[in-house]
DNA sequence: AATGAATGAGCTTTCATTCAT
DNA sequence: GATGAATGAAAGCTCATTCAT
């Protein structure tokens, strides 16, 4: 009863979940596709644990609520997808090479985001659902944001608006432009379009080519 | 049960409850309230009823269901935000004038999509949460996005495109990156952050700069 | 949410109930009978339905709760079991009558107590037994002990210990020796021993005999 | 199965759980506390394992049910307040010594059982509140006290009353007098009353003096 | 048209008990 | 003997929907 309820506490107990049993793993793979499927209000624990092959039971000895368990499955998600380790290593590197530049950060920035949404679509998927409906979640997604992904995309633009390949725009503006086509690109591609064909490299590229030079032609 | 059920269909349905009696009013005003606040799962029909002031029978008079209450919610959410009647009467007077140009068209369409997210905020909000969830919905928006707005969008692009206003790249995928960075705007201005104080003209100008240009500086 | 949450509150919530339906009436008697019998732990809300006849669902339209289904079958009890209005009216007439004594207000007193839990047997019992299990319940009683029925004790005891008819003894004490005794008669009449034949007057009368003077023979 | 199913035998049941193991007696102890302060229905048996320190399984198999578990707890209780070895001895020695007197005999008995209920009480507690809602320890309790203690206390106050020292009233309501005088005293001192100061010897002086004398002035 | 009491299926959650280790 | 994960029946409660008035 005497711990603080800080986003940072809450996001502890998300990750020190592991060793888990192996109905855990089952109950934990059933809740995500039935939630990614119907959405957590129309998928009843009842259901989960029939997908599972265990005990309605059994699911509330390891998540105390249907809530816990959604955020036992959206935990991994939320971290990973907002918090990138890779960035201080990227910036690092640019600094003493020549050829690294805005183009090829973005590169390795949406390509690395773009294989995560590809391995973990269905849990992306109940994030962009789910959100509005959980405040507590919110607070958290915007807290891990906030201190984990925002102050490396703001190193990295600022680098290179110092340099002088960026626009003079304040950084948070940059990133208000930024987020919303790379995300765009990745709700199109996993979300809203899965089974269409596409050519993953060329949108892509066409995404990053909008985000440098937008649609004008060059006069 | 001699009705086709398309999307067709569907929509003169939604529609087609105009004559709205003074409770059906209150009662569609409580619904926009309470599904924008909580979501609709989160709302139950005794809360509306109260709200509206009127008796939990009176809404089961007037939408047989609750889901029907919903689609009464979003239908002039949906016809308009998509279906912008305004575009055809634009490419007219671009024919004509010398001086309109694609910043120009993009000033008034997204000026014209702010002031109907800045009058409708909450069956936006309600329409963004919502679709995920409500297969049928998900095929009206995605038909009425496709027979009304898809076919303007295009006749306008086509026409700066060929005027060498803008890049040689396929519509759709002009399309697939100028939507998002448009809701972008939108959705940070009226759901993510409604109460930050903005700077409308300039976030507006922005965007269609990054739109126009993207982040890159001119060399 | 503003209603000061007071045990004067509580009480009045609790008998402005009146007007009840029918299924209401039914649920009540369902409830006591089971109550009283079972326990209220040991009675399940579908048993309460079943012997009333109603849909589960009809219990808690009428109490929001299991819990508040038993306040509202105590709160009766509580009110008319501790609160005896009759008092005042017996010390004005004792004032103005000189062979009103201490023997002749027992004996109005236990009859009264006497008859109400004739009366009300099923809900005395509920109340003896649930009283340990609630403490909003215990703080209830409490208050109305104190405010309605201990004023009126204490004005009848001093009123006879001035005339001399009572030993100098404190009042507090007085009434812990009386109400055991009283109490003692009443459950044992009706709770421990409700089927065996009893001499009610009889016992009334031994009951008063030996709060007045005890089990010693006069010497 | 074919052991008869008399109180007789279910006391034999109680007692023979001596010897004791060391997590057997954390067990007991354990659900002594909680169901003492929170009841036995509220009282889980996950509480009481974590409690005690042991896990769930290892109470079932010290008991095999929650219900055994209640009664080995209160099987002392029942025993030792019920039964009264000493009488026997108090009355042999009335007899031969010529001081010995009601008084005396009360005093003895009195402190007697005030000592029992100040080393007992959260046993105590219990068994008052438990009693109504398992009528088998009822049988239980009804059998001890019937061979136990009424025989001696018949005894002692058919001694007593042939001395002249008590009133020509029949024994059963003799008893059916002083025993809420004595209950009274001790659940308003250990229960109702615990943790406020009692002067105990004039409590139990006045309590004597009520069952002897009552509460009526020397005329 | 409007009401609101009544319904009952379905929900999340609890918990005494079992059993493989 | 001891463990604790697993069970599943049953609990309290919610709520969209119906229908007599």
């Amino acid at each position: 009863m005497n711990e603080e309820n800080t986003p940072e506490n809450k996001m502890k107990k998300m990750q020190q979940d592991k060793n888990l049993t192996p109905k855990q793993v089952d109950i934990l793979h059933a809740a995500i596709e039935l939630f990614a499927k119907k959405g957590y209000f129309n998928t009843s624990t009842s259901e989960i644990a029939k997908l599972a092959g265990v005990a309605e039971g059994t699911i509330f000895r390891h998540y105390r609520t249907k809530k816990e368990l959604l955020k036992a499955v959206l935990a991994p998600a939320i971290v990973d997808f907002t918090a990138t380790y890779f960035v201080e290593q990227f910036i690092e590197e640019a600094v003493h090479t020549s050829h690294k530049n805005m183009r090829s950060f973005l590169d390795v920035f949406i390509r690395n985001r773009f294989a995560f949404a590809a391995e973990n679509t269905p849990a992306v998927r109940i994030l962009l659902q789910e959100l509005a409906f959980h405040p507590d979640m919110q607070a958290i997604i915007k807290h891990v944001f906030k201190t984990k992904m925002y102050p490396q995309l703001n190193k990295v633009l600022t680098y290179f608006k110092e340099r002088g390949e960026l626009k003079d725009i304040a950084i948070p503006d940059m990133i208000r432009m930024m987020v919303p086509s790379i995300l765009g690109l990745l709700i199109n591609r996993f979300i809203l379009q899965p089974n269409q064909e596409h050519d993953d490299d060329m949108e892509i590229q066409q995404t990053i080519d909008f985000i440098m030079h937008g649609l004008a032609a060059d006069r």
